[in-house]
DNA sequence: GACGGAATCGTTTTT
DNA sequence: CGATTCCGTC
């Protein structure tokens, strides 16, 4: 077979880890090297080069976005259609193995995914019902150790010789909360995962099928993965050993989420002979902007180590803009914004990025002001929203009355006259008969004391989900869809809310109906996989719809940094430099998150291609206090020659960015001021010093302005004048 | 069960 | 400061 094709697109490196003659690989990808091209090309190579079918592939991602990416990719390249390779995410993956083998696994066969929201719902009825205080055991701290420990590969069984009570209480409402889940015949995400790396434990007769049947298996992403998703690789991988991970340990910012960089490492240590790949050079950024990221991420322990390089442009320095307050932060990035698009860019190739969510406010209100168009990531996605899952929830039970989750959610919307009384009724007698709600419901209706103002309503609703079951048996899923949503009144009951949101609900209604109409005609029948409706409603909880814009409409993007991982942009907007912001508070006397945020930075920086500006306030409002903060350390960490501070306006039209000359002096000591002093400052005027903070770089002053009224400032920044 | 006022709380979120 | 949630009232 001619691989002039696969092999010929490569540098030295890719090349390398491509045809990669070891059974293990491990590929150290920077930022920017062609990740995605090194995976998609091994898989062609294997293709060409050994006597497999696609069949004998097993690709595994993290996102479904970069899975599409990566099928999409190798359909290209091959020039053929996938046929039966696995390429998927690890939990779409996990997924289709319980479905195909329900019955190994110990599932009904229409079992439900729950998404983290029904999750904490799950939970949070279960510590009503056990009368646990829950301010005393937060649900979403439960939550999160039930999460942690299956991400572990532990059970609650395994966790109960404990002898410390609060160990103990949460590994018993561990168990109670896995109970629920088997009985209700629902799963949870890490569950998917743990559930079928046990499957393919227990049964030999599975895992031999699938670890004959995966020649090669390849990852993502690897520096993200957990430790059960490390055995699940190992385990399907076991017979050839042909296992080729992607990843880079600088770009772990996912650890709070139980991803094991270790695994790196111990992937070295488990694969003795592996072949080991750096990919170095670059073709995203300028040089200025790598020769920052470099240094940056140096600081940095325990890393594999690498250093990006590139054949391009030196390009511009970093700009670093001081602004007076979070308001005039957003007003110079929206400013330099529409300069830049004034200039003919793209406003989707432009990002706004920043620590967290809260922040985007403040960018919005400007770029509103100046008729911008943006886009915000993050926040609810299409498949969380309230009306939606409520839609869903009929559909769910309908396939699985036992789903005590979904049956809460819709027993009383819309409004069907069962309220708390009629339902703390139905939980116990469903306790009492060790059964789902559903099962006591139906019990309870055949009951002969119960009166009918109880009885009446139940009755309704069984007969309502009975008879939605039987007309609907049989109906196409978007027909289905579009009949629970009408007979049980849903639209109705969204469009008697008021408010703005309601004429949206009932859009979205109706865009769940041809998504349903769009996922039926795109389907391709696979009776193993479950009946359509289930297959649907598994690809509302896994793939929850993406947060992206459609790529052709130009929009500036705004969005956190760990949204930002992986994209690229010609211009981008690092802000909210500062102590307590980046890096977080939180993770300021912790050497581990801090280094986590050094990554988080490092990650941001290296998103830029052509221009990046950092931003930073010297005060800013915080839940409505205003805040003192000193710029963030990162600015501090990197190269002096790489960054050039900016000022708003003034200087050449050609040049008003760059017009200050360089004056980021970080090491500078501060002048000595007295209390009482009369001071001049380039923007308050004219005031007194109040008091004085701080030692050295971080002293701050306290002054009483004539015109400005009293304000704290960084000694080091404030550039005061004495009188 | 709808509404309003008080209380609470405040990183990051691939699935 | 603001969003969200909770609780009490009508």
């Amino acid at each position: 077979m001619d691989v002039t094709n696969i092999l010929a697109p490569l540098n030295e490196a890719q090349m390398d880890a491509v045809t990669a003659s070891t059974r293990a690989a491990l590929v150290l990808a920077g930022a920017g090297s062609g990740k995605t091209r090194v995976l998609v090309h091994r898989i062609a190579w294997v293709l060409s080069t050994e006597p497999i079918e696609p069949g004998n592939i097993l690709a595994v991602t993290f996102t479904n976005k970069a899975a599409n990416e990566m099928r999409w990719r190798i359909q290209r390249l091959l020039d053929a259609p996938l046929n039966d390779m696995w390429v998927g995410t690890f939990h779409g993956l996990a997924h289709q193995l319980l479905r195909r083998h329900y019955k190994e696994a110990e599932l009904p066969k229409s079992f439900q995914i729950l998404d983290s929201d029904d999750q904490l719902r799950v939970i949070k009825r279960l510590l009503r019902s056990l009368e646990v205080d829950e301010t005393k055991w937060p649900p979403k701290q439960i939550q999160w150790f039930i999460n942690s420990q299956k991400e572990e590969g532990l059970r609650a069984e395994s966790l109960h010789e404990t002898r410390d009570p609060f160990a103990k209480q949460m590994a018993s409402i561990y168990m109670a909360y896995q109970l629920i889940c088997e009985r209700s015949g629902v799963v949870d995400f890490a569950e998917l995962l743990l559930r079928s790396l046990e499957l393919m434990r227990k049964n030999k007769q599975l895992r031999d099928h699938y670890i004959n049947r995966f020649k090669h298996v390849l990852v993502d992403e690897f520096q993200d993965t957990n430790r059960v998703q490390y055995a699940w690789l190992r385990l399907l991988s076991e017979d050839s050993e042909n296992l080729f991970v992607v990843g880079d340990d600088d770009q772990s910012i996912y650890s709070w989420r139980g991803a094991r960089v270790e695994n790196l490492t111990k992937f070295q240590k488990d694969y003795p002979s592996h072949t080991f790949v750096r990919l170095e050079q670059n073709y995203r950024s300028t040089a200025h902007i790598l020769a920052a990221a470099n240094e940056l991420i140096s600081r940095n322990t325990n890393r594999l180590g690498k250093n990006l390089w590139t054949h391009g442009n030196q390009g511009e320095p970093i700009a670093l803009y001081r602004a007076f307050n979070e308001q005039d932060e957003a007003y110079f990035v929206a400013d330099r914004i529409r300069e830049w698009s004034a200039k003919g860019h793209n406003r989707k190739d432009i990002a706004i990025l920043y620590r967290s969510n809260a922040q985007s406010r403040q960018f919005e209100e400007k770029l509103i002001g100046m008729g911008i168009p943006y886009r915000v990531y993050g926040g609810l996605r299409f498949f969380e929203r309230a009306e939606i899952k409520d839609a869903l929830a009929y559909l769910r039970i309908v396939s699985n009355r036992d789903d005590d989750g979904s049956f809460e959610r819709v027993i009383n919307t819309p409004t069907r006259g069962i309220g708390p009384k009629t339902l703390d009724i139905l939980r116990t007698t469903a306790r009492q008969g060790d059964c789902s709600l559903w099962q006591a419901a139906r019990q309870l209706i055949l009951k002969s004391d119960i009166p009918n103002r109880i009885r009446a309503p139940i009755a309704n609703f069984i007969e309502l989900i009975d008879q939605l079951d039987k007309t609907t048996d049989g109906n196409g899923l978007s027909e289905q869809t579009s009949k629970i949503i009408e007979s049980v009144k849903l639209r109705d009951f969204y469009q008697r809310e008021s408010g703005p949101q309601s004429e949206q609900r009932l859009e979205n209604l109706d865009e769940l109906i041809s998504a349903a109409r769009q996922f039926e005609s795109e389907s391709n029948q696979n009776e193993e996989l479950g009946d359509l409706t289930n297959q649907f409603l598994a690809h509302a909880v896994l793939e929850s719809g993406d947060n992206q814009a459609e790529l052709s409409e130009d929009y500036v993007q705004l969005m956190t940094l760990h949204a930002a991982k992986g994209l690229e942009f010609g211009l981008v907007f690092l802000v909210g430099m500062e102590e307590g912001l980046f890096p977080s508070q939180q993770s300021i006397d912790d050497s581990n998150k801090l280094e986590e945020e050094r990554r988080l930075c490092y990650v941001g920086i290296t998103r830029a291609k052509k221009t990046l500006f950092l931003t930073y306030a010297e005060t800013r409002r915080i839940y409505g206090k205003e805040n003192y903060p000193s710029p963030s350390r990162f600015i501090r960490e990197l190269p002096e020659k790489n960054l050039i501070e900016v000022r708003a306006r003034g200087g050449s039209v050609n040049n008003n960015v760059f017009s200050e000359p360089p004056l980021s002096n970080y090491s500078t000591a501060p002048h000595h001021f007295n209390l009482g002093q009369s001071v001049h400052h380039q923007k308050f005027g004219n005031g007194i010093i109040l008091k004085c903070e701080g030692e050295g770089n971080q002293s701050r002053v306290q002054i009483s302005f004539n015109e400005a009224g009293i304000k704290w400032l960084m000694l080091a920044y404030a550039n005061l004048r004495p009188l």
